[in-house]
DNA sequence: TTGTGGTGT
């Protein structure tokens, strides 16, 4: 293949450009604060490899950078890259695993190399792109690894791009792993395309060894010093969350100025530690930070600076989504909640567990953005060595459905012979790949469906594509669509503060589908809608949708989120995947319940006795989420949308009361495909009884 | 007798 021409550029050029009269970039003048800015990027630790890592870059197809934060990594190796690749006239694309980071990074490259966000330096995240229409204008574009993927499925060889640079590449999130074995195919099909990896410095060796020994440049990160202190094996104990908070009042009574950052595994823990500091200690200022704390409140952590010294108790929310500023003292509990997936049961655990090295060296961190700080790891040395190097890849901790029919989509088919970068457990892959060919998205030779073509380009989860299918032949897809966003979205459209639990699930009430509490959700969203639609009438006293939303515990940005991307799905359903749109709900909502219960026939449960019922094909007994409608109404056969734990219980979350008679029809429900015992026998007598019973009903 | 970390197309 014919390579792309390049200069090659060295430091003293790349230096030259940079002192220039003009922007090489755009060809005018600087602007004013060039100088200043300049000055301060020479002065990232990452300034003085540039020579490494230019020659590196030159010799090698890929390269690993590893290096700790704050080196500058991530705003400065792709501007030097953007100089080194100018004359080939092709992109760089930086991926990020979250958009905040991808957004931010973009303007303030943007402003570093003196252009305009969305002209030669932009950014593309889901549903929103800021870069250049003029393709050739746009020479740095920051992404999520997501996005990048998507673009992978229509341009295999990825041809606008000179270099892709792949940023935290040891979060091991599912898109980096599924990325970075894409991009091998693309590095052995286009030699003049290259791929730069950098990495905290935890696993640069299996990246390495992944990529055939490429060349790995390390560079120091941390500016300032941290002090670390370990606790006496003797005063650790089940008790953390009151050591954690004693130690906070120690530092404030004791200790010099200077902000402190606590690191919790939940919002539980996060409330009582954050009382019990506000208890004992005067003239500091207290602050809970996790994700489901509205806006607002999180906001209030992360900028508020008064003359009290101040306190932010957190998840792990500021390991890496977000930055505190001025951060002294970390205090580190060692532990965190984690998704832990059990493949045989399809069952998800959210589980308190010690942290790896690598997430405690990242809070540790935490502590010496702009100067020296002190971090008080609340466990002793011992068990810091015995903690995992490494936080485990994403890819083991959920179902990988929607990765295994992306791979069979791009080709792929014998998925345990994939080079994959760490593999997924074989059940995991087996189930997938199952639940694929229940849901008729795989045939049986492992070739796609027509369905499973389309909903491979759905971003849905491959379920919820079948069931909107499915939905279009009873007349509801939008329906299932408006389900399918709301047990989607990240944020619950329910919102239940701390101190008015009972009042928010009170409110719930008022929207609850007695059988469904997909069609609860379905209410509380359409009741939004009308609501909001009312104001657009004239002639009308406006409704305060804000407060409107505050009264009833609805969170309206979720809301508007799951409108917005209604909108631009139902578009997309109809005009590529052909699927009628029609809805039922408000008039027939049988109909939803039927299509949910054909869907979801893989995750059916059928009662017991209490609000215990057992799942049909894995035969595991769990509950009735506390919050769901159908608690009391011993319901003989449910669909739910997810089985997880939560402390010691096993919940099935998002249920839907159906009718045994719109499954007895089903392939997954002849009697071959009841769980049976090693002898053969059937594991639950009770599930074929039944389905007998329908028979003859019918 | 009931309860939850963080991401993304």
């Amino acid at each position: 293949m014919e390579s792309i021409a390049r200069n090659q550029l060295t430091v003293a050029q790349v230096q030259h450009l940079e002192d220039a009269n003009q922007n090489p970039l755009t060809g005018k003048s600087w602007p004013q604060d060039h100088e200043g800015i300049l000055q301060g990027r020479r002065r990232l630790p990452v300034y003085g490899r540039y020579q490494e890592i230019l020659d590196n870059y030159h010799q090698s197809q890929v390269m690993i950078l590893s290096s700790e934060t704050g080196s500058g990594k991530s705003t400065q190796v792709p501007q030097l890259l953007v100089y080194d690749e100018y004359e080939s006239g092709l992109q760089i694309a930086c991926t990020q695993p979250r958009r905040l980071a991808a957004t931010e990074l973009a303007s303030r490259v943007a402003e570093e190399m003196g252009v305009n966000l969305g002209e030669e330096v932009g950014y593309k995240i889901g549903g929103d792109h800021n870069v250049n229409q003029n393709k050739k204008k746009t020479r740095l574009a920051y992404m999520t690894e997501g996005v990048l993927l998507r673009q992978l499925r229509s341009d295999k060889l990825l041809s606008a791009y000179a270099c892709v640079i792949i940023d935290e590449a040891h979060e091991r999130t599912v898109d980096l792993d599924l990325l970075l074995a894409l991009l091998k195919k693309v590095i052995s099909r286009r030699k003049d395309f290259k791929v730069v990896i950098m990495s905290a410095t935890m696993d640069t060796k299996l990246f390495q060894e992944y990529f055939d020994n490429c060349p790995l440049v390390h560079f120091p990160g941390l500016k300032f010093e941290v002090k670390t202190f370990y606790t006496a094996p003797e005063e650790t104990g089940p008790d953390f969350v009151t050591l954690a908070a004693a130690t906070v009042v120690h530092i404030h009574k004791n200790q010099e100025p200077g902000d402190i950052l606590v690191f919790l595994p939940g919002e539980n823990e996060i409330e009582k530690v954050c009382s019990m500091v506000r208890r004992n200690a005067k003239d500091l200022d207290v602050f809970p930070l996790y994700s489901s704390l509205p806006s607002g409140d999180q906001r209030l952590a992360l900028d508020s600076s008064g003359p009290n010294r101040k306190c932010v108790v957190s998840t792990n929310i500021a390991e890496t989504s977000l930055t505190i500023a001025n951060v002294v003292y970390v205090i580190d509990t060692g532990l965190s909640r984690q998704l832990v997936y059990n493949p045989r049961l399809r069952l998800n655990m959210l589980e308190v567990r010690l942290i790896s090295q690598a997430s405690a060296k990242q809070r540790m961190g935490r502590a010496g953005r702009t100067k020296n700080g002190v971090c008080y790891r609340l466990y002793s040395k011992a068990v810091y060595d015995s903690m995992a190097p490494s936080t485990e890849p994403g890819i083991h901790c959920a179902s990988i459905d929607s990765v295994v029919l992306n791979l069979v989509a791009s080709g792929y088919r014998k998925l345990i012979d994939f080079d994959w970068l760490d593999a997924p457990h074989p059940e995991s892959l087996a189930r997938a790949a199952q639940h694929l060919q229940d849901w008729e998205l795989l045939k049986d030779d492992g070739s796609l469906t027509r369905s499973g073509r389309l909903a491979s380009k759905c971003p849905l989860d491959p379920i919820w594509y079948r069931a909107i299918e499915i939905g279009a032949k009873f007349g509801c897809s939008l329906d299932i669509l408006d389900i399918a966003l709301l047990c989607s979205s990240q944020k619950s459209i329910f919102i239940r503060p701390a101190g008015y639990r009972q009042a928010a699930d009170l409110a719930r009430t008022a929207f609850a589908d007695p059988l469904s509490d997909h069609l609860t959700l379905a209410n509380a969203f359409n009741t939004y809608m009308r609501v909001r639609q009312l104001n657009d009438q004239k002639n009308r006293p406006k409704i305060d949708l804000e407060r409107w939303c505050t009264r009833h515990f609805l969170n309206m940005r979720a809301l508007e989120e799951i409108d917005i991307k209604r909108g631009e799905m139902g578009a997309s359903l109809e005009d590529t995947c052909k699927i009628t749109p029609g809805r039922t709900s408000i008039t027939d909502t049988t109909s939803v319940r039927k299509v949910l219960a054909i869907a979801f026939c893989t995750h059916t449960a059928i009662y017991r006795s209490g609000d215990t019922y057992r799942t049909v094909h894995e035969n595991t007994p769990a509950l009735l989420s506390p919050h769901s409608s159908l608690v009391g109404g011993n319901y003989e056969w449910i669909v739910y949308t997810a089985f997880q734990t939560s402390g010691r219980r096993q919940y099935l979350e998002t249920a839907t009361a159906i009718n045994a008679e719109w499954l007895v029809d089903l392939p997954f429900f002849q009697d071959s495909r009841l769980p049976t015992t090693g002898d053969r026998l059937l594991r639950q007598e009770n599930v074929k009884r039944s389905l007998d019973r329908a028979r003859a009903r019918i």
